[in-house]
DNA sequence: CCAAAAGTGTTGGGGTTACACCCATGT
DNA sequence: ACATGGGTGTAACCCCAACACTTTTGG
């Protein structure tokens, strides 16, 4: 029989104005061959890196699962960035998840990697990789809302996220229309598993 | 470059008195190539049946991870059985988890399967495939302790249990040394998520 | 002074934990 | 009658959810 292909597939995230994107290729969930013996992972960071040629340094990259598709195995990772770069490669846009018309394979992809990415928020700091380097906890806040796709009560969020003592306020204000904000930065930008909400 | 090989390596608990354990082909992970282009979980089974010459009805089948070994990409996925048939064929062996000796690869493969199973026994119902199709509660409790490695208080267990609503009592009871316990069954024996514990 | 978003506490209810004794059976 | 595991209830506590007003700034 004929030899299997082997890709890895990637699923990357952003938000933007209270919205969640994924940034698609030419319509599609970014995808390339496996080619070299290393690690899946920096399989995975090499393929966006070199695609989209972006560089993060706080990006979030797990793994999802690995299926057979029509042409060959796909290992899917999900990634999460902390912004919308503005000039990207020629075929690659983001594009806004909600109304989104993929193909069926990567639309359940999608679904699973939405759904993967909000149970993780919900025990861990990742949401750290969503976000810049300095934020207001409505900020925040308004990155739980979206994710999770509900109100939260905003004392009760204060509440929680404090408590949980990965913030570190930074003494220093946004200013603008009103009151000004504190701003917070994450104590440590690197995967903690921490139980965020009930 | 050479062409990587891929594999299906699988990791089969299951229970004996108290005691988890896993199934090894000659003190490694059970593994075989994938050949076909099919669903990687019929893969899975495939490669199980075939091998081990075992057939089961209510087996759980689930995919941990896919990570790049020496000698190609392993997709790694871990079942969880009824009970240790008697006959296996030569080179297979049941291996109490605790003081296992294998290679480093597996183990960690092994420390992985067990934290996911310790966490999926938390949010749902998948111990059918660990239990007999009757059981007593004291059993049931005995499984999620030996899984999750703790003691559990009997009536706060059982009042959990029970309020979840999956399972069914049968009228039937397990004579033993002492008093009759009231058998149990699973309301369905199809992985469905529920929160077991906080 | 008005608009806009920031910031802040309390209360009630639900769920979890801790805990000890009686019951039904076999020997 | 005794040994063995089966079976049961309650009280304290903690955590979570619900909820509204005051504060600080810019215009």
């Amino acid at each position: 029989m004929k030899q299997l292909s082997l890709f890895v597939k990637i699923v990357p995230f952003c938000l933007q104005e209270n919205q969640l994107f994924v940034l698609l290729n030419n319509n599609e969930l970014l995808k390339d061959t496996i080619t070299q013996q290393i690690p899946l992972d920096e399989i995975a960071q090499q393929i966006f890196t070199t695609k989209t040629k972006l560089i993060y340094a706080h990006a979030y990259l797990e793994q999802l699962y690995t299926h057979m598709e029509d042409d060959g195995i796909s290992v899917v990772y999900f990634l999460l960035l902390p912004d919308q770069p503005t000039s990207l490669p020629k075929d690659f846009s983001w594009n806004q998840v909600k109304n989104l018309s993929v193909n069926k394979t990567d639309s359940s992809i999608l679904d699973y990697a939405l759904q993967r990415l909000q149970w993780k928020i919900e025990y861990t700091n990742v949401v750290y990789s969503l976000l810049p380097e300095t934020f207001t906890l409505s900020e925040l806040q308004d990155v739980y809302a979206t994710i999770l796709g509900e109100q939260l009560d905003k004392r009760n969020f204060r509440k929680k996220i404090l408590s949980l003592n990965f913030l570190k306020a930074t003494g220093k204000k946004r200013k603008g229309i009103s009151r000004p904000a504190e701003l917070f930065t994450f104590k440590k930008r690197e995967p903690t598993i921490i139980k965020v909400f009930s």
